[in-house]
DNA sequence: AAAGCGCACAACCGCACGATA
DNA sequence: TTATCGTGCGGTTGTGCGCTT
């Protein structure tokens, strides 16, 4: 038995909306608001809509500010970033670009920014259609490294990790990706014998991922400083200290730090090292001096139980990663010199979107977030941003997510 | 000129979650 | 505790337009 659909599906209408539609829905939120009920809201104002649709249309097309179009190099940037940090969770990555909605990002990321900067052209519908398993045609038509062993050496990625059962498409795509903006391709030793794999390795990287982490521009300006609860310090590792901690050669504390191939810095509390996950980067201590700082209220639970933990794929992810960058002892090396993986943005708080947001102007989207005390996975996954005590008065954080679907 | 194709955008669908009765 | 409902999300599909053959 399933679920009853929302509406009457035989006597909505479907389809574009006309501008009377929007204007007699436009007109009615602004001046009564939603009623907090979508569903009945298509009957009040004699739309023959699903109350779903309505929703749709007001918070993608209809409420104010809201940007088409025309994306930034810098918004690029951000969404790149990003997707490599968290994966296909739009409405998160939405809320770090004010006035962008999540609709209008996975369109653009779909059609545009993974072609870009995967050089590879997405299936078309037909090619869709006859292909039995979709996760082939990242697989294959992708530049992941070859599986096969033949002659690339060992690329440290296995059989089983490379199974559809085993890595998504979205993380394939993120592992790709990652590599792509550090040049690792030909560090990896892969294999690359087909000709997407070879257009990928020819592209130029990421030219100014480093720059926008430097600078650490996202959305410092909104970030709040009157909230209180705890403070989660963010955000940007020094070179020097990413230099010196290494990945895994270390001993100590410098063992507990940790920088996956997706960016993602983890820092595990003294005495309870475990196996760092993937996730949303942890900043470090030292870190806080070279940070701005921004309020958050939450509470300081370590790991990434809660809402679940991570998604199925983070183990045999991070078990790719980790042999990778852990036999290679702190950075991969190439040419003589050796890469780091960046440390990404860090996400902003849902409250400071929310508090950016009330600067500007009532809006929907962010309010969800700032009665949801930082839960980044409630309708997300069921995952929550959690923090880790691991010293007197420093938090770090972990982003969990089973983002990899 | 017309058919085929790819692309971009808008919209829909189904699932998972939280709230509530 | 369980069922139901509304909401939010990500994935997928529909559609129109422009380019290519």
């Amino acid at each position: 038995m399933g679920r009853a659909p929302c509406c009457d599906k035989a006597s909505v209408k479907k389809g574009p909306w006309s501008p009377e539609e929007d204007a007699k829905l436009k007109a009615y939120i602004e001046e009564h608001g939603t009623g907090g009920n979508w569903i009945a809201l298509p009957q009040k104002i004699g739309l023959k809509r699903c109350g779903k649709s309505c929703r749709l249309r007001w918070l993608n097309y209809l409420r104010p500010n809201i940007k088409h179009g025309d994306f930034t190099e810098e918004e690029e940037h951000i969404i790149c970033s990003l997707y490599i940090s968290i994966g296909s969770r739009w409405s998160i990555i939405a809320a770090q670009l004010p006035g962008r909605t999540d609709n209008d990002i996975k369109n653009y990321w779909n059609t545009k920014l993974k072609k870009k900067l995967l050089g590879k052209r997405a299936p078309s519908r037909r090619a869709r259609a006859n292909q039995a398993d979709p996760y082939l045609v990242v697989a294959a038509g992708g530049n992941m490294c070859s599986t096969s062993g033949g002659g690339g050496g060992n690329n440290g990625i296995s059989a089983t990790a490379a199974t559809p059962q085993a890595l998504s498409a979205s993380a394939l795509e993120r592992i790709q990706l990652h590599m792509r903006l550090q040049g690792l391709y030909g560090a990896f030793g892969c294999a690359t014998n087909n000709d997407s794999a070879a257009t990928a390795a020819a592209a130029p990287p990421w030219p100014k991922l480093e720059t926008l982490l430097q600078t650490n521009k996202l959305l410092q300006g909104s970030l709040p400083t009157d909230a209180v609860a705890t403070t989660v310090v963010s955000v940007q590792q020094p070179q020097h200290l990413a230099d010196q901690s290494g990945l895994a050669a270390g001993a100590g504390e410098a063992e507990h730090q940790l920088s996956s191939a997706t960016g993602a810095t983890y820092m595990a509390p003294p005495g309870s090292f475990e196996r760092p996950k993937l996730g949303f980067y942890s900043p470090s201590a030292e870190a806080e001096a070279a940070s701005a700082e921004m309020t958050c209220p939450m509470v300081g639970v370590y790991g990434g139980g809660g809402g679940g933990g991570f998604g199925p794929h983070h183990d045999e992810l991070y078990d790719f990663l980790y042999s990778k960058y852990g036999s290679l002892g702190g950075g991969v090396v190439q040419g003589g010199h050796t890469y780091h993986i960046p440390l990404l943005p860090e996400l902003q708080c849902p409250d400071a979107a929310a508090a950016a947001a009330a600067a500007v102007g009532a809006d929907e989207k962010f309010s969800t977030w700032a009665a949801s005390s930082c839960d980044y996975g409630a309708a997300a996954g069921g995952h929550q941003l959690q923090g880790n005590p691991i010293s007197s008065g420093l938090q770090d954080y972990v982003l969990g997510g089973g983002y990899d679907q």
